[in-house]
DNA sequence: GCCAGGTCCTAATAGGTATTAGGTTTTCCG
DNA sequence: CGGAAAACCTAATACCTATTAGGACCTGGC
């Protein structure tokens, strides 16, 4: 019964015990005996000491060397644990951990306190540890990303991001897709006059994709107009005008962006006797996270996000194995839900 | 604009830009200057030029040197993605981000494929990457954490663990104390006969110690029969039977270890015609993890599983900071919940 | 016996940092 | 001015692994 640390066997130890070099069981370890030619006498017998000593590679030394690491490094950009990310956050690292998981890679959380979350730390980012890394967040710093791409370092954006020059590797769910398909469902039954609304300013890359996924969606002519039957609310407060100009323009049904949004649509709806779906049909492009849980069976999409995280995953993975110049996008497709919140227009308006 | 991959400044590149040596840039990263004497002058140049060019350390190198990485280990002894087990495993892990971020380390969840975990795989554990690790898990490996433990390896358990030889650290919540409140306020109330019931071998440390605030809790003349008033159930089809025989015995108040069984038993008794609390009152020892998520307002406590996240990381950082040579236990209250699903036991029975 | 061509292995090195013993310069005091 | 002490810094080394050029040995053919 040993007290204190115990110094773990190195390849050196191994070796002496083996009665071989240092090299040759390095190249044990990684399977190059073949490619080098090591007889199978002496591998078996390199084996058979890592195995009675435990040996362990030591993780440092491993990636100091050049070698991998099977370490994903996962960075967001904002803070995990506030707990109104959670519901945001969570799936996507379910995703993650599955996929690597299977792919026998280890996850690497970087932290960091308040709210200014920078990968270049004074003095002391640990991304090198990892092999590769997965960035996500809603709000990220694109200068930080521009030059993490110039370093070299391989890595994945989860979520659709443009930065200036090179391009980089992301998976992002197909907004614009889905938005199309249930924008093109409200035509289909009959709507004519169909509006899209949105909180905030839009410039985010989730949001204009959506919108464009809209715009692909209206008919000729509609589309030709520019500006679009688009309106961009600054908060919840604008709502009532919206519900407003929307029944005073004939419109019948809504493409919201946010739960938030449709929730408060409903709410003005209801208040001004405004039946949904019957006389207004609303679409949400969103799912609850960070809105208070409701039971309104919204028709709408479902962000896909523990797809992303997996489908990121296995992309980083393929991009550490075989390692690709050109930069790779994936787009995971979202599910739409039929809802109850869409029917045709009523017939004589 | 350089394509390719940016070689990352090293300590020997600022050396030579502050024209120093890179034994200077290391003392002065590490603020070892003032014991070993740095003039404030060199320690400006330095660092003035680790500004300039963005010097980051390189995290392998520096645990390979035996410097601390910044890193905790988190090793679940589950898989956490089953979704069954995310509202499980999640609140730990909120908690652990948040402390490791607020004290500066970052996070390694170790993953593995299928149901067997095993810290010591065939030759590739990377527990030796993280300076220090917090285990995690519902059904442990005994015989795993006990090899760890010999090792050396500094690491926390995450819930009450005793294994055989020298004790552990952990931190765990405190059941017993909570189990004996809740017990102790039914007898408050009046009730002269608790059971206290359970599904499963009530083999595991977290079923122990409930059942040992529960016994601590009864009146002297209870506590002496060596089997007390508990009933361990195989499979929730021994409800019926339980809640026939509680009723027959006179009971009118039940301590159920299970959100399961006290949702079980609460069917049962709602065919019966009992009435919950008025006829019997249900104390439940666990929160709804896992279970189908019903609103009853359950009488009970939390299992605070961020808090212990967050203290388990403390200790595991203090431990890593200051070595000491014996075990630490922490123990974390459970809130309780007063609930609506206890009363006092009716005037005539 | 000698050479060509394999086969199997090793020596040497790089990778970036932390640490320590000791070297050089400066300061202080008599 | 000389010598001791203090202040400041550096050379050297350890940490452990991956990689590669090349060395030693063997085999087979003439």
């Amino acid at each position: 019964m040993s007290r204190g640390p115990v110094r773990r066997p190195t390849q050196a130890d191994i070796a002496r015990l083996a009665g071989v070099s240092q090299a040759t069981v390095s190249l044990v370890l990684n399977e190059r005996d073949s490619d080098i030619g090591i007889s199978s006498t002496t591998r078996e017998r390199v084996l058979a000491a890592m195995r009675e000593w435990g040996y362990v590679a030591n993780a440092s030394a491993r990636a100091l060397a050049g070698g991998q690491n099977k370490i994903i490094g996962v960075y967001t950009f904002e803070p995990v644990f506030p707990t109104t990310s959670v519901d945001f956050y969570f799936p996507f690292l379910l995703g993650m951990e599955q996929a690597a998981a299977e792919l026998g890679y280890d996850l690497l959380m970087f932290t960091s306190v308040g709210g200014e979350r920078q990968v270049f730390r004074d003095g002391s980012t640990r991304l090198s540890l990892a092999d590769g890394a997965l960035l996500l967040g809603r709000d990220p710093n694109i200068e930080e990303i521009e030059r993490l791409r110039d370093t070299g370092y391989p890595f994945v954006y989860v979520g659709h991001r443009e930065v200036a020059g090179a391009p980089v590797s992301y998976v992002a769910a197909d907004y614009a897709g889905a938005t199309r398909q249930l924008t093109e469902r409200l035509f289909e039954l009959g709507h004519r006059r169909v509006a899209y609304a949105r909180i905030g300013d839009g410039g985010a890359q989730p949001s204009q994709d959506r919108e464009k996924g809209f715009r692909r969606a209206m008919p000729a002519g509609e589309a030709r107009r520019l500006s679009g039957p688009v309106w961009t609310l600054e908060s919840t407060e604008d709502v009532a005008g919206l519900l407003a100009e929307i029944r005073h323009g004939g419109v019948t049904a809504v493409v919201a962006e946010q739960v938030l949004l449709a929730e408060e649509l409903l709410a003005c709806a209801q208040r001004d006797g405004v039946s949904v779906p019957d006389d207004l049909s609303i679409v949400v492009l969103g799912d609850s996270t960070g809105a208070r849980r409701t039971d309104t069976p919204w028709t709408g999409l479902v962000v896909p996000r523990e797809q992303m995280g997996r489908q990121a995953t296995h992309l980083l993975v393929r991009l550490l194995e075989a390692p690709e110049p050109v930069a790779r996008r994936d787009n995971v497709a979202c599910p739409l839900v039929p809802g109850a919140t869409v029917a045709p227009p009523r017939r004589e308006q």
